[in-house]
DNA sequence: CCACGGTGGTAGA
DNA sequence: TCTACCACCGTGG
């Protein structure tokens, strides 16, 4: 008996070569993905099956993550829902989504293109609470002069997704 | 209101 | 290069 059930997100795995994301969906669309837990891979038990249109969407995710892992341009994305965001939040994510792979933009650009250009400081922080992360590319945005900056989901990932794409990165 | 960041620019070692 | 300092803005307590 599926009975009761948050009607309104469905978690979906997805299994790269980098672990087991987590992709989760609401009625508007994609509005969450978790890189793979360091810790013990949940063991999920096969909920209902999703709604076709659901099952759409994660296929179009599964995708395009692996198309970006592997740092390929980008493929189609299943509808974004960044209904959780601040409206700040969401311009900053809006514009993330227009830098394309081996692209790259500075937190103080990011600003200036939401019209904000002294809020480079909260872009930072725009950036960091992305729901989305890869395919949202905020690993895209680097600190002035070609220098690395931070990284909300670990330094680590962003150098191997600065890499993939075959951008260098200054020092 | 206050404190804290995924910043940036300047000044001096 | 690296450190110290300060200006600045959205978020969360």
């Amino acid at each position: 008996m599926q009975s009761e059930q948050i009607e309104t997100t469905w978690e979906l795995p997805i299994e790269t070569s980098e672990g087991v994301f987590l992709a989760r969906y609401s009625k508007a669309g994609l509005c969450r993905l978790e890189f793979p837990s360091k810790a013990g891979a949940k063991p999920r038990a096969a909920g209902p099956t999703p709604p076709l249109h659901i099952q759409c969407w994660h296929e179009l995710t599964v995708r395009a993550l692996t198309r970006a892992l592997a740092g390929q341009p980008a493929a189609e994305l299943p509808p974004l829902d960044f209904s959780a965001g601040s409206q700040f939040q969401r311009q900053v994510w809006q514009v993330l989504t227009g830098i394309g792979a081996g692209q790259t933009r500075s937190y103080a650009e990011v600003a200036r293109a939401i019209g904000n250009p002294k809020a480079l400081r909260a872009v930072g922080g725009a950036c960091g609470a992305n729901p989305i992360p890869v395919l949202v590319p905020c690993h895209r945005v680097l600190a002035a002069h070609q220098r690395l900056g931070g990284f909300s989901g670990g330094l680590g990932w962003k150098r191997t997704l600065l890499a993939r794409e075959g951008i260098r990165i200054s020092e």
